[in-house]
DNA sequence: AATACCATGTAATATGTTACATGATTAT
DNA sequence: ATAATCATGTAACATATTACATGGTATT
């Protein structure tokens, strides 16, 4: 059985969220929105838009501006795929490609040199990524009725806050009892 | 420029952390104790260690009790290698390729039924996950001596937990807040 | 009209997964 | 001796990344 396929789902979904969105555009989302949780590149979005357009998921219409441009819209064939995703459960915890606990598990020595300056590194960078979500919790849901209509996305993006928050302290900690 | 290779450096830590070890079980490795953070077939590990070999970062020898057997140790220049990727600050986050997180991001309405469907769901995996990672802590550190002597493993283990708990208890608060 | 960027597309390459395959070893 | 598992290896397929490419559009 070959792996299961989520870009196409996405793509759906994002269609879904953006009606009349460009192939550019669902692009961009992959950068930004949805960028902490999946990463897809110009060269897969395109050939995956024709195979949903030929699926029946999505239809096309022609700019009126731009010559090559196209928006793209969901189907009620694409709900209907697209709802019978959401419907099924998750069956197993992803796991976690991390580079920083990657190299911690090859270091054995407790006074290696090289354990407090992962962490102060790894410190830098969720301190950065922190300041990025709260950034964005206040733009993107600066009004009680953003959160109601995006409620999911609201959500994840709690999450992620809260999840990066208890990566820095958990650190913290770890590093003044290191400095013992 | 591609993609920077890691699993040949996971390999490499591997077999510097086990020497003497065949390649079934260094694939076995990837489903226990890398399994959290890595994950690779056996029909990757083989070609791999060929390349290594060839390379010249490890060197093999011949099972007495098995014909085809291969035992697989690190190389002065392997330990070279291994050390100056550990050496490599980390530069980026990882991306949490998390379906949870993605589902939610494509629920918009605050009382759609799959919210607390896919929070009930997450919560049982995690659970599950924190169970299995405190069994963990308790039978592989079972004294004061293998967590000096393994210390970066046991850093990223106690930080498994740590992560797991949040989560944990992020879901069951926003599960409260849900009911209300 | 020269330059930068927009918008899409494809080719070459790298990586990863599943399935297929072989023969050795162990257990019953 | 038969079945299950061990141990390695490869082939076919699926997916992902990087680089290359084309022509349109907007800016100066």
């Amino acid at each position: 059985m070959p792996k299961k396929r989520i870009l196409p789902f996405i793509i759906l979904g994002i269609i879904n969220n953006h009606p009349q969105i460009t192939g550019r555009e669902i692009t961009a989302e992959f950068a930004t929105e949805i960028g902490d949780f999946w990463k897809a590149s110009h060269s897969q979005v395109y050939p995956e838009l024709k195979r949903m357009f030929n699926d029946g998921w999505i239809y096309d219409s022609k700019s009126k501006n731009n010559a090559k441009e196209r928006y793209y819209t969901i189907t009620a064939q694409g709900h209907e795929v697209l709802n019978k995703w959401l419907d099924q459960l998750v069956t197993d915890l992803p796991i976690h490609e991390d580079l920083f606990s990657l190299k911690l598990f090859f270091i054995k020595d407790q006074h290696d040199e090289r354990i407090p300056q992962l962490i102060a590194r790894q410190l830098i960078l969720l301190k950065k990524e922190l300041n990025y979500l709260e950034q964005r919790r206040q733009t993107v849901f600066a009004n009680e009725k953003t959160i109601q209509n995006n409620y999911g996305h609201y959500l994840i993006l709690t999450r992620a806050i809260s999840r990066t928050q208890g990566q820095i302290q958990w650190l913290e900690e770890t590093q003044k009892q290191l400095e013992e």
